[in-house]
DNA sequence: GGAATTCCGGACCATTGCAGTCCTAAGTGT
DNA sequence: ACACTTAGGACTGCAATGGTCCGGAATTCC
């Protein structure tokens, strides 16, 4: 099918639906960078740490707010941590082994799309909602799209862009 | 350091993360809703109207918010709608011509996950973004995924409930 | 024609979560 | 000692969501 001649987007200013949080949007920028870095100055794991600020810098981001972020992603045990003069935050695991749904995750908390799926008790009325277990499916077809990406398919390859192209998932939804 | 190692999801009822409004999840529920009972009087588009109150009390959701809803719905063109002693609302179209993607669409507006994809001048650290395109591929996977769900798919047939199963769709998704 | 029924549309409000700031520790290297 | 950087909490402004209310217009039944 996929009809929609027609678009009309006009006065659809309104943004809404799936919205993925600006702090997540940060976390993955902030994880690509890391992993570029690593990857540029050869050193692996904890020696080669930037700091928030840096980050922050590079990207024009709020560096406050990028620093909490951090912080709790190094929390979740997705970067490792130094303080210090030259300290600053390091992927903690190759960055082809880190996925974007830990790192959503990891920054927004659980969840996903309906009100019912995490916490049983949100939605009151779950007991006569029927739409419940399809929605669940759906959710979990877009987790495991998302578990399919590895920030390494962010990050570019210094020069030579084609490469990666590591078809991330392969998701198949069955109602 | 790497602390952490804990977990402690004990007080993360936050909620948050690609989630659909709850405006959506009551549009798709009415929407099933309508095609179900198309089927089982065997009535065929505007002939076999529910009114927005009947629905909202089969499913206990605030007949008000409903009422809405479902006039958004019907602007849009996915529902017809007839006013008077026996109104109410129908399908626009068969039950298996309307998607998921198209009724989330309807209500919530367009956009998706980041906040730049939709209108161009929302995020304005735009030029120095470098995860902007990946994640719009991503974007575009979950779109085609939503898309592949058509609500003939949440109706149950009223007592064979296996039946259906179309493995709506298949979403590839290479960066 | 009148009354009951049902949709239409906008205005309105309360809560909540997001985005972002600030400030005070506590580690760490020179 | 001192500069640098992470850690964590408290706090604020704002926008979106979820939900309500009301006056009006269409339609059908009597
Ligand atoms: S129980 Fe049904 S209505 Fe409630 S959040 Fe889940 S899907 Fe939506
Ligand atoms: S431009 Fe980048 S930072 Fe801004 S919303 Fe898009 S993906 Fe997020």
């Amino acid at each position: 099918m996929v009809r929609n001649s027609r678009w009309d987007f006009r006065f659809l200013a309104t943004e809404t639906m799936l919205r993925l949080t600006k702090k997540a949007d940060y976390g993955l920028m902030a994880l690509k960078y890391l992993a570029e870095q690593a990857l540029a100055t050869g050193k692996t794991g904890a020696a080669s740490a930037q700091s928030a600020k840096d980050i922050a810098e590079a990207y024009h981001i709020p560096p406050q707010l990028l620093a909490k972020i951090l912080q709790t992603l190094a929390r979740q045990g997705l970067l490792v941590s130094h303080a210090g003069t030259h300290g600053g935050y390091a992927l903690a695991r190759p960055a082809t082994e880190i996925n974007a749904f830990e790192v959503i995750r990891a920054i927004d908390g659980p969840l996903f799309i309906t009100s019912c799926i995490t916490i049983h008790g949100t939605c009151d009325l779950a007991g006569h909602c029927t739409i419940k277990e399809p929605l669940r499916k759906v959710n979990d077809s877009i987790k495991d799209l998302l578990a399919g990406i590895v920030i390494a398919d962010l990050a570019e390859t210094p020069d030579h862009e084609p490469s990666v192209t590591l078809a991330g998932g392969l998701v198949s939804i069955a109602l």
